[in-house]
This record gives C-alpha cells, structure tokens and sequence, in this order.
DNA sequence: GGTGGTTTCGTGT
DNA sequence: ACACGAAACCACC
C-alpha cells in the first residue's frame, strides 16, 4: 500500500523571489521534467511532441529564477517512479482553493483504484460541479504524485490527459500491474 | 449501446 | 459579461 502525507503551501505572485531548480530525467513512462523550490515539488511534467514542460513551468511561474540544477528531492521522486513507496512529499503548489479542494481529494484515491470527475465532485460537496473539477484535475501541475491519472469519465472511457491519452493508459495499466503480484 | 442537446461551475479574458 | 472545458445527465433512437 502506498501512503505518503504531503502538506502544501501556496505560491502568490507569480514565483518572484522564487528559486526553482529543475532537471530532465527519464521515467518508464517517457522523459520528465521535475522541478523543485527550496519547500518542495512545485512542476512535475510528462516531455512529448506536444508538450514542452519547460514552457508550462515557465508560464507557471514567470516571475521565478529557473535553474537547470539538480536536486536531493528530485532523487526521491525518481525512488518513487521505481516504486518506492514508502518515500512522503511536500508539494509547493500555487492553486485556487477549489483547485486545491480538487487535488486533494485525487490524492485519496488509492494505487489501482479509479474515480470518475463526477465521483470528485460528490466528495468536495459540489455534486454539480464535476465539469468545473475536470478543468481543475487537467490544469494539477504535478502528474503522478498527485493522480490525475486516476480519473476517468463514469461511463468507463479513460477521458482525456493533459499529457496525452496514451500515457494515461500507460500508468493506469502499470499501476493496475503492481497490485496484481 | 450510441448520439445529441442541455445543464452546470470555476477560470481566464 | 462571456466563452470554454480532462463531464454528466436525459431523452430519445
């Protein structure tokens, strides 16, 4: 079972005074991009055709100093991808309170399990609002350790991901994996 | 089981 | 004030 407690801190002002460091690495899911602040992980992005991660973290955060640098946390998020679970994370997250309602209940969605955006909506309260959650669970800046890919449409279809389709079926299938052995 | 129109809410502009 | 989206729901067929 994996159980890891993060705590979050919000970012205001575009990152000014902010220090980010981050670095590319290689995953069994394709190539990553993970940043960190000096508090914790604040980006962490799936490299494809489409997607730039460099770009988003940029967008993310104008305001911050970006260094191409890497670090201690970065290492224990490597652990993780190969299946280290006993690791626990501290998120350094800039987010709207409903966005961060939103990830926080992704984050009790166990290893193996799936949820819908409509099952989200019910357990934040706002049953009506699952078209509001599914903007929410796309725009997570952290793919993986929080489990955006764990969401799907309630008639089964995988939906869409922010990192492509493909990688989504990937994870949810190796995670699906993991809890066979 | 599939399609199409309607409902609904938080965001960015 | 307005349009959009990682959806759901309902009414049909």
């Amino acid at each position: 079972m994996k159980i890891f407690l993060m705590s979050v801190s919000e970012i205001s002002n575009s990152g000014q005074n902010l220090k980010i460091s981050y670095y590319h690495y290689q995953s069994q899911f394709g190539q990553i991009l993970i940043a960190s602040t000096t508090k914790g992980i604040c980006y962490l992005g799936f490299k494809n055709s489409i997607i730039d991660p460099l770009k988003e973290l940029i967008k993310l955060f104008p305001k911050a100093e970006i260094i191409q640098q890497k670090s201690e946390i970065h290492q224990k998020v490597l652990e993780f991808f190969a299946g280290n679970t006993k690791s626990s994370f501290t998120l350094h997250l800039k987010a709207t309170p409903f966005q961060l309602e939103v990830w926080k209940a992704l984050i009790k969605i166990p290893s193996g399990k799936l949820s819908s955006y409509g099952e989200i909506a019910r357990k934040i309260n706002k049953p009506k609002a699952y078209r509001a959650v599914g903007t929410a669970v796309g725009k997570n800046p952290i793919s993986f350790l929080i489990p955006c890919h764990r969401v799907i449409q309630s008639t089964g279809n995988y939906g869409n991901y922010h990192w492509g389709k493909p990688v989504k079926e990937k994870i949810i299938n190796w995670e699906k994996d993991q809890h066979k052995v």
